[in-house]
RNA sequence: GGUGCCAUAGCCAAGUGGUAAGGCAAGGGUCUGCAAAACCCUCAUUCCCCAGUUCAAAUCUGGGUGGCACCUCCA
């Protein structure tokens, strides 16, 4: 499998440091808020990659973190503490917050058909390791004291920029006018590894440590989880983007300095999903979430069939406009594998052989999701039987997971309506008004049960009905 | 100011040197009392513009133009 790497920005063969496994890690969301769907999207991404290594054979270990302490504004210690700032909005503590978004997102990713990870780690699990790792830090002489807080001295390395090729010169030049720089800091890029000194006096959370009563700083938490859950060699990180500087490059830098050897070859970023003004933003209060969606009739895997549409390394504009393009070609899917006879037939299995090869072609090609579902149709048109269409939709969706096999057993399943007796009664008498040529009344039945969401589908073997 | 990414039909989108996939929408047809659904057919002489390389360019090179992102918390 061919896997585009940001530190080498290039399509790289995947290759894992033990044969045959995969140690994965995601970097997790931070529990102030709900996630939007623009957050969801890079979570789903990183489901069907997930999901493809498993099907192409790995034997994955996924690790995900839940940031619920310390992510400040910025390493200088300024602005505001997200979560502080959602406890105080809504008046409850600071872990009674990162409760209920943790929930709120893994209720959100459920919708979404993205795998729970393996492993999910909340930050405020891990202070010891932490710890540990920051006073491995120091002692190797990659960290420093000052003002109370401990830095990540980033002159100490060969190369810090590993994604960019940043000038230090032009770093924040150009920029938001008012952030004060740090200037306990040694450098313009070293980061704080533990705070003990903070603007925010009222920090719910605090730890002893060797330095004093504090709270880590937001990069050494993914360093911190993904060493004591997958070890000290990493086969592939995931993030959004807007990841790769600071923090993932910090998480390299520390981890690297820690270990003393190289961590993780293997770096995948989603970009971003946009609306037609930019980018989508929980700073800038636009928050588009999956029950918004739901509220607007949408199913939400409509809007991963959307997101699956795309390339994961595209920003991908979101529009109702566009949504309603998805949710349509998904239901007329549904449709279509609905419609494939449940006869027991034979898999033709050279048939099935290669219509699996141009779809595992597709995803081997650096997750082209768009070839993928491309595969589906496919499918859906191949001169083969029902049975090994069925059986062919089933082995991709467990890649995809659009749920296509049970929606469509659904849509054809005799419908357990508490209505069902009344609907028939009314097909009934619109047969009959059809029989005496009155298509004034049939139409008037058909009309009514319309306006009750329910649809009647004439077929040679009679009146059909479903709910739309 | 610095660093990147992107530009293909009404819309989404694949395609990385060999003559433009797929989906949605639209139009036509079959079926139907009429619809709906389903099925069949049609739908880019051309890939933002201009030059260049080549037998051959949407694909490579140079120069424009336009859009987006990162450099600051973010998926």
């Amino acid at each position: 499998m061919k896997l585009y790497n940001s530190l080498t920005r290039t399509k790289d063969e995947f290759v894992t440091h033990e044969p045959g496994k995969v140690g994965m890690y995601t970097c997790g969301p931070t529990v102030y808020h709900f996630a939007h769907i623009g957050n969801l999207r890079t979570y789903m991404m990183e489901d069907v990659l997930d999901k493809y290594l498993r099907y192409s054979g790995y034997e994955v270990k996924r690790v995900m973190n839940i940031t619920d302490v310390g992510h400040l504004t910025s390493d200088g210690d300024e602005g505001e503490d997200k979560m502080l700032k959602g406890a105080k909005r809504e008046h409850k503590t600071v872990m009674e917050i990162a409760k209920f978004y943790t929930d709120a997102f893994f209720e959100d990713c459920r919708k979404l058909n993205i795998r729970i990870p393996d492993v999910v780690e909340p930050a405020t699990g891990c202070i010891p390791e932490f710890i540990t790792l920051v006073q491995g830090l120091l002692d190797k002489g990659y960290a420093y004291e000052a003002g109370g807080n401990i830095y990540f001295d980033t002159s100490k390395l060969k190369r810090y920029y590993v994604f960019n090729n940043f000038d230090e010169e032009d770093l924040a030049v150009g920029v938001r006018e008012g952030v004060e720089a740090d200037e306990n800091k040694r450098n313009k890029t070293d980061f704080v590894l533990w705070f003990t000194k903070s603007k925010f006096e009222d920090q719910e959370l605090k730890w002893e440590s060797p330095w004093g009563l504090g709270y880590p700083g937001w990069h050494i938490e993914c360093s911190g989880i993904s060493i004591k859950h997958l070890g000290e060699y990493l086969d592939l990180h995931c993030g959004g983007v807007d990841n790769m500087f600071p923090h993932h490059t910090n998480e390299i830098a520390q981890s690297e300095a820690y270990l003393g050897h190289p961590w993780c070859p293997q770096w995948f970023h989603v970009l971003h999903l946009n609306t037609d003004s930019g980018k989508m933003s929980k700073s800038k209060g636009q928050i588009l979430t999956v029950s918004v969606l739901e509220e607007e009739g949408y199913d939400p895997l409509a809007y991963r069939f959307f997101c699956l549409q795309s390339h994961y390394r595209k920003s991908l504009v979101f529009s109702y406009e566009n949504l309603d393009n998805a949710q349509s070609a998904y239901q007329k899917l549904i449709a279509r594998v609905a419609a494939l006879s449940n006869e027991q037939q034979p898999v033709d299995e050279e048939v099935f052989a290669q219509l699996q090869a141009k779809f595992r072609e597709a995803l081997d090609n650096d997750l082209n999701t768009s070839l993928a579902v491309t595969a589906l149709y496919d499918v859906l048109k191949a001169d083969t039987n029902d049975a090994t269409k069925r059986a062919l939709i089933a082995d991709f969706d467990q890649v995809l997971g659009l749920d296509l096999i049970a929606k469509a057993e659904a849509l054809s399943a005799p419908s357990e309506d508490e209505d069902a007796e009344q609907i028939e009664q009314m097909l009934a008498l619109r047969t009959q008004a059809k029989k005496e040529k009155n298509w004034a009344e049939a139409d008037r039945i058909r009309d009514e049960l319309k306006a009750k969401g329910i649809i009647i589908e004439d077929t040679p073997q009679g009146p059909k009905w479903h709910r739309a």
